[in-house]
DNA sequence: TCCTTATTGAAAATGTTTTTCATTTTCATT
DNA sequence: AATGAAAATGAAAAACATTTTCAATAAGGA
């Protein structure tokens, strides 16, 4: 499965035009495994186990290029937006650990009463949605338990 | 109501313990007033016009007492996460006009049984949901029509 | 294998936010 | 109204994140 959608990761990039590298392979198959929103820095050090050589700009220019081509995208959190995860498939929202920044997506909500009636009420013509839950992961609640009841 | 929105605001700065300076007038009367989502370059612009001697500095400084006095927040899109607004009063969330930033509150809904569900589901419990809608606002309609049909 | 061209990494540049610090301003106390 | 302690300010410097530049390297079709 990971196998996989690493080679079509690695597909999409190539019918693009774009070349499939070293430092780029290290990058899609860490970001297809993973299930923790990263920032650059910790592409860029997860990276380097798999591709010791890899630069942080090209790390930066891969984000770039997946995010491009949907198979990315950035993280929002309330204190940090520097964030990547694998993209929502179809239509997917995120689920955050607050705590450690564990993701999950889920489906299922039903938004278009609300959309149509805010819709109707603004006058604005809405694009799209977005909804993200906010929560503590099964190994981070007794954690958060112990330290600050409450936050 | 603005007069007295912008007295409030300095008021729970007082009691906050923090001074009322000329500096953090400008910022308060112009945040309270703001329909759009501002970036402290814009605040800084708008702010010196009633405050000629303004520093960006301080525009960082009073948008983070603000912050935390919970008066303003931070505005997330997809592109650009350096924005502040007049915080959300109660249970309301964000409609935003993905062309020119315009915002606006809106309330009414009705996440629970969701909420509940993907938290049996995942494990998570669940501390907080983020909702917001992206449109076109009634002055940007006109304008994406000619220029870029889609997007 | 060769050759063209995309990609890379290092360094420099850029842009944003934070820190430092001497000066100024606020405001409670005279 | 004048004073003085402490908070707040603005300018400059520092820190930090991201982007650009450019010479060297590597990919992959011929």
């Amino acid at each position: 499965m990971t196998v996989t959608e690493t080679e079509r990761w690695l597909e999409l990039l190539e019918q693009k035009g774009s070349r499939i590298t070293g430092p780029r392979k290290a990058i899609v198959e860490l970001m297809v495994d993973a299930d923790h929103a990263l920032n650059p820095v910790d592409v860029f050090d997860r990276a380097r186990v798999k591709y010791p050589k890899m630069g942080l700009v090209t790390v930066y220019r891969t984000l770039e290029v997946l995010s491009d081509l949907g198979l990315v995208e950035r993280v929002h959190q309330a204190d940090d937006c520097h964030m990547y995860l694998r993209a929502a498939q179809g239509h997917e929202h995120l689920l955050i650990c607050s705590c450690c920044g564990k993701a999950a997506y889920f489906s299922g909500d039903d938004l278009g009463m609300l959309i149509q009636r805010i819709s109707m009420e603004s006058g604005f013509s809405i694009q799209g949605h977005w909804l993200q839950l906010q929560g503590l992961c099964q190994s981070c609640q007794p954690k958060k338990i112990q330290t600050q009841q409450g936050e």
